[in-house]
DNA sequence: CCCCGAAGTAACTTTTTAGTTACTTATAGG
DNA sequence: CCTATAAGTAACTAAAAAGTTACTTCGGGG
């Protein structure tokens, strides 16, 4: 019987070890970071040899980057299918950042390590940023946010609320007693964001009613 | 003329070589993280021998421990001289992590590198959260901060708004098109950060309006 | 069938880096 | 004044670790 033309099981496979190489390098960067990861231990998790890896990706950095390029254009495609809603918005990210810690640790090295004000995968991320502020101004507009905030902030605020418990799981084991990946402290997360999200909603009263002090 | 007993200003001086390796510990740790810090860059930084490094710290790792404690225990001081109150705490914090990056940095190289299941100068740190909470259950029996939120949320709350857009620069960056260092960034962030606050205050109808939809 | 390029391997080199050894020099207390 | 002890120096070592060299093995097109 021929063999199917695509993926021959074993033997050579380009495709196999290239996803091989990346899938065992998102695991290393993520857990030890660029500097802390080790190129034989990529290689020996992957199951292949050292010389592979600079075979297709030239260099550590490069690798390094293609990892990156590959899980923020994974998650940008999750995101666009979303409402700009936060209470939908806030726990649909909240459990994204809990199941996936790795994704929000690439993000925490990235931002530790690289030049910030010029990022991998620039213009894409500054599209995907854009359509997400334009999706909070759609539901200024439409009365579910209050239209006294800028929805960049708004925007910037979600990202914190949702990934923050993840980004310093040691800050929130000291101050909710509880891990992060612990189903109460999530649950409780939850319940919390909810009120959070209601908060954002304008005000029954006049809006900006500051001045509602007891003095 | 004798020289004062206290601090000899050149020749020999243990004092002024450990506070010179701290500072400078300070900075490359801050800047490349444990794996990524050399002991010999912040040798040359300090101005001293390698050699006298290991003689006061032991090694690379107690070097590290002994920056981050300093870090704390300084910024503790500052957190206890706070009321709970949003208003206050908000723009205090938020203005500390914009001022001192070094801080917020170790604190995310300490996420991702360590343990974070038992942690440098845990019970310190553990009593200092335990204050910050009680401070904000005192606040919502003085009715200015919401009773429907629970406390250790809202203090974990008050710690991802202020130090989020410090802790990731680039995502601060790509939202809203400023660095986190620019002055009119941060002002517009004040803004939002007030907002925010009074959003936490009990609402002036009846505190749980979650039915006020339009539908 | 054969041969050329890509896939794959093992062992090597070079550089870097944490940590040490073996010394010299200042200084305080007797 | 003298000596024990801590401060300080320079040069070294051993262990990684990134990246290479010099090969072998498949497998598809001519």
């Amino acid at each position: 019987m021929p063999r199917p033309p695509t993926t021959p099981v074993s033997a050579r496979n380009p495709e196999r070890s290239r996803e091989r190489i990346l899938a065992a390098a998102l695991k290393e960067f993520a857990a030890k970071g660029f500097a802390g990861a080790r190129v034989d231990a990529i290689a020996r998790r992957a199951g292949i040899n050292k010389r592979m890896l600079y075979h297709y990706f030239g260099d550590k950095e490069e690798l390094f980057k293609a990892v990156l390029r590959r899980k923020i254009s994974e998650r940008r495609a999750w995101g666009d299918a979303l409402s700009g809603d936060p209470e939908e918005t806030l726990p649909f990210w909240f459990e994204a950042a809990c199941k996936d810690p790795d994704w929000v640790r690439l993000f925490q090295w990235e931002a530790l390590q690289g030049d910030w004000r010029r990022v991998i995968d620039e213009e894409q991320r500054l599209e995907g940023a854009a359509r997400g502020i334009k999706r909070i101004r759609q539901r200024q507009e439409r009365g579910q946010i209050s239209a006294e905030l800028d929805p960049r902030h708004v925007m910037l605020t979600m990202r914190s609320l949702t990934m923050f418990p993840a980004a310093f799981p040691q800050l929130t084991r000291l101050i909710t007693g509880k891990s992060v990946y612990d189903p109460e402290f999530q649950r409780e997360r939850m319940e919390f964001l909810k009120k959070i999200a209601m908060a954002l909603r304008p005000s029954s009263n006049g809006e900006k009613s500051a001045d509602t002090e007891k003095t």
